[in-house]
RNA sequence: GCCUCCGUAGCCAAGUGGUCAAGGCAGCGGACUUUUAAUCCGAAGACCGUGGGUUCGAAUCCCACCGGGGGCACCA
């Protein structure tokens, strides 16, 4: 009992319909382990298929991997073999019911007893040796990729299974997934330049979010103590193997933890991710070996600037004493430095130059200079720095966190000296947020926050050269 | 945005001034009852990214444009 193979002309002009449905009841991973004999049910692509005179092998692959199937002149008749070794395509999506023998070669494999033809594939497959070589091609028809790529369907699975254990740690610990507005009237919580829309029906602009923080923060003033959010962001920057014009991010935040209690919590995750995921806290990336196992080494901002350039960033608090001392140290080009107005620009660009780069296994950096981020709390025993920290790996930074600035008067300052920079030429400023300090002067309370790049984080541990290997359609050009 | 490299058939890929632009995979015709990138035989498939130019002659040299990679700048 098999269904009419097609005639056998060509993959171009077979007119065919479509099947409607097929009843599976197996994966090809699971029928590789099953016994001899076991009657099985699947459905997948022919990704290989060698016809012989009097038997037939092919290679049926689904989403859980691929298994052999045979044919055999002496089950289906002469008329019958003869007219599916012919029409059988690369590509074609199949149904095949049989049972389960193990060939002299050892190779698990479905002997047909009905083949059903699901769909033709009007074009070719990839050289089903060299696959999609071309990365052009690789980013434009994702779906070849995937289908004859091992490497890059490895990566994408093992992307869901991140994001997977990471929201099951946080729910795990109390946290409550919650969704904030990716359309926002101030683009908030980073120093970045938006993508900028119109909203017709309010006639009015908005931004693309550059960072969920601000509204994050809404939610935990609101009685929710942990929240976390997996979510889309959007910088209107350049492109790299490191940057993605829209990328997805982690952010938490928990009321009552301070930098310190993330400096733990994240580490925990991150492992406990990679004991789940990989079953190693090793990895494997472009050559080098990554150890994420335990604690991570902890280094002060300042005085690792100081270890690497001789800049003292204690003593030296002014932009332009800065500059100064970036040229005595004889670190840049002087339009670089020109181009620079304030000091947290500067400090930026020093630390992006000199000092991340050498941060290759996992690093925390911390205590950063105020000036860095507005929405940071300062240390207690040294105002002039943050309770912040970041992890840093292959010289990537995948989290950045800090104790929140809770208290409305520093905020509202430290956003106002945002705002005269930007009047002063730096277009990388945080903007001015009323409804947020509004919503800090109601009550906030204390809190840590952190984001996490789950793209750059996924590439490490997949060992994927550029992030456009961890997002399944990157952007391109049309 | 700037610099640089690349673009040959559905896919992979030789060819860097000179007879009809190698070869492989896929597809087409044929042989083959245990293949593992099956093998063997046969036929076919390319206005060499696009448009100009130089030259007796251009896939090859030059210019512009389109698309992509890498680097710089900017950013996480």
């Amino acid at each position: 009992m098999t269904t009419t193979p097609p005639d056998p002309s060509g993959p171009d002009d077979v007119p065919f319909a479509p099947a409607g449905r097929y009843e599976v009841d197996t994966l090809a991973a699971d029928a590789r382990e099953a016994a001899d004999g076991t009657a099985v049910r699947l459905a997948g692509r022919v990704m290989l298929w060698r016809a012989m005179g009097g038997i037939a092998f092919g290679q049926l692959q689904d989403q859980s991997g691929r298994i052999q199937f045979s044919l055999r002149k002496n089950d289906l008749g002469p008329e019958q073999f003869k007219a599916w070794a012919k029409s059988l395509a690369l590509g074609d999506f199949v149904g095949v019911r049989g049972e389960l023998w193990t060939t002299d070669k050892g190779e698990k494999t479905v002997a047909v007893a009905e083949l059903t033809l699901l769909n033709k594939a009007r074009r070719p497959m990839p050289d089903k040796w060299a696959g999609v070589a071309d990365v052009d091609l690789k980013y434009r028809k994702r779906y070849l990729d995937l289908l004859v790529n091992d490497e890059s369907r490895h990566r994408f699975h093992v992307r869901t299974q991140v994001i997977r254990t990471i929201r099951r740690y946080l729910d795990d610990h109390g946290f409550v997934e919650v969704e904030t507005p990716i359309l926002q009237a101030a683009a908030s919580g980073a120093a970045a330049r938006p993508f900028s829309t119109h909203h017709n029906a309010l006639d009015r602009d908005f931004f693309l979010r550059i960072s969920p923080e601000t509204y994050l923060k809404r939610v935990v003033a609101g009685g929710f103590d942990r929240v976390y959010e997996i979510g889309r962001n959007f910088r209107n920057e350049g492109i790299d193997s490191s940057h993605l014009q829209e990328f997805t991010m982690l952010e938490w935040y928990a009321a009552y933890w301070d930098y310190r209690d993330n400096i733990r919590f994240v580490r925990e995750l991150i492992q406990a991710t990679l004991d789940e995921v990989l079953g190693t806290r090793t990895v494997t990336f472009g050559g080098q070996t990554f150890d994420f196992d335990g604690v991570w080494p902890e280094l002060d901002y300042r005085d690792e600037v100081r270890r690497v350039t001789g800049i003292d960033l204690h003593e030296i608090r002014d932009v332009d004493r800065l500059k100064a001392a970036v040229k005595d140290h004889g670190l840049q080009g002087d339009k670089e430095l020109a181009d620079q107005v304030s000091y947290a620009g500067l400090v930026d660009l020093i630390y992006k130059k000199t000092l991340r780069p050498g941060l290759v296994q996992p690093t925390v950096l911390m205590h950063h200079p105020v000036e860095m981020v507005p929405l940071a709390r300062r240390s207690d025993d040294d105002p002039t720095r943050l309770d912040m920290f970041q992890v840093v790996v292959n010289g990537w930074e995948i989290v950045k966190a800090y104790s929140e600035l809770v208290d409305p008067v520093d905020q509202r300052a430290r956003l106002e000296e945002q705002t005269e920079l930007r009047a002063a030429g730096d277009d990388e400023t945080m903007m001015m947020e009323d409804d947020f300090i509004e919503c800090m002067e109601h009550g906030m309370p204390p809190m840590s926050g952190l984001g996490l790049g789950i793209d750059r984080f996924v590439a490490l541990i997949t060992d994927a050269p550029t992030l456009r290997d961890v997002v399944l359609f990157p952007t391109l050009r049309e």
